[in-house]
DNA sequence: GTCAATAGCCTTGTATACAAGAATTAGAAT
DNA sequence: ATTCTAATTCTTGTATACAAGGCTATTGAC
């Protein structure tokens, strides 16, 4: 039982934030959870600090921690770099990929076909964080692999919303298939091309959804 | 006295790692640190997580925090991934740049030249840093200036070694005058090359060092 | 009736005590 | 003498107790 307890309390309460089980706003009060997780408060702040530090928590002195709300237009803004970090990555694919990645990424290319087809959602939303994380692997830079996880990760609830737009799962397989090719011919820039318009096309997915969203809230309320 | 231990104690201790106090490799006792900062385990505990977080330290469980030595190689990838994300950044600027923000990056410009010509490496080091940062904040992205302030402040001591290179100060300066009139005459494209390739350099310079150190360091042995 | 001020409670911030695992040292055996 | 094992000690991980600041509710005054 090791300081397995802190990351325990980490992953939990990250994904009760990811899931909507602590709304955006919400606070989240030390003894309460606590008590919910029954251990101490200790481990229960060191987690809120390290959730804090990633940026899904803030923790204002005195007054506890809140879970924070992005907000649109900063969630368009975690898009546009995620985009341009995940161009650099997939440039460097291109003119690093060994043997081994070019069979990872045609392997996680493969299940994404399949769950495209299948039209299962769900599976695919995971296939598609396997493909992404065979192309920052083949990058083979270590500390961009360690940047894209982490932002890939922060952007996660947002990512998911989309797959659910009519016919986005089939688009975002057929921009795969460009970006596969780029990357398998070495084709540098066009990786970078067109992984970067792979990502930024969703941060305008989400605006475009952001703005549906309040204009039927303006209509009704 | 609020949390402001925890945050004192967090740049005390990030100070000493970025000055060489605390050696690369070197273990961080937890009691000692609470003695020599007069304070208990607790807020000391804090403080280290949040370095981790940061990535200066690295906790293993049930084996304390130790300084975090990237390698030279890590170091290189920094740069890299920096120069990707300050050419996003000048790109953007190049697009979105107030007159208060011309303004601002003009002064931090002049002053760069001040010191340039002063021949004065640590006062060029400090207006330097308000010269980058005046390109972030042009750039009107709040996620992208964090992401950059951080590793901006992540690759600092790196970064000051390098102003000691004969002549560097005067190239960098150089290089600013093409930054500034790529971003003013509003050419994105050109205020993205020209910060890549001014801070890829920089990677590169820091490669031949550590290559020179180690060569000397091979000779020596 | 409403607003402001004060008091009490509730939550966070810090310290200390307790538990458990890892490292080091000492002793014994080969 | 060297190596392996065991025990002790030292450090981390967790819990609880104590301190201090903010929030809320109640009461009084306008």
């Amino acid at each position: 039982m090791a300081e397995n307890i802190v990351q325990r309390l980490r992953d939990e309460i990250e994904n009760g934030i990811v899931t909507n089980q602590f709304s955006p706003g919400e606070r989240l009060d030390e003894m309460h959870l606590a008590k919910q997780f029954g251990v101490s408060r200790t481990p229960v702040r060191e987690a809120l600090m390290q959730l804090s530090a990633i940026g899904l928590i803030e923790i204002r002195p005195r007054r506890g921690a809140v879970v924070v709300e992005p907000g649109p237009h900063r969630i368009y803004e975690m898009f546009e770099v995620m985009a341009e970090l995940e161009g650099m990555a997939g440039s460097l694919a291109a003119r690093r990929h060994t043997d081994a990645d070019r069979t990872a990424l045609l392997a996680a290319h493969a299940k994404c076909e399949k769950s495209a087809e299948a039209d299962d959602s769900d599976t695919y939303y995971y296939d598609n964080e396997l493909f992404h994380q065979a192309i920052y692997a083949a990058s083979h830079s270590g500390f961009l692999i360690e940047q894209c996880t982490a932002l890939h990760r922060r952007l996660r609830p947002y990512r998911r919303l989309q797959l659910r737009v009519r016919n986005r799962m089939k688009t975002s397989f057929n921009e795969h298939q460009a970006i596969v090719d780029a990357i398998l011919s070495g084709d540098a820039d066009a990786a970078r091309a067109q992984l970067r318009q792979h990502i930024a096309v969703q941060g305008d997915r989400f605006s475009d959804l952001v703005a549906t969203l309040s204009e039927s809230k303006a209509l009704l309320g």
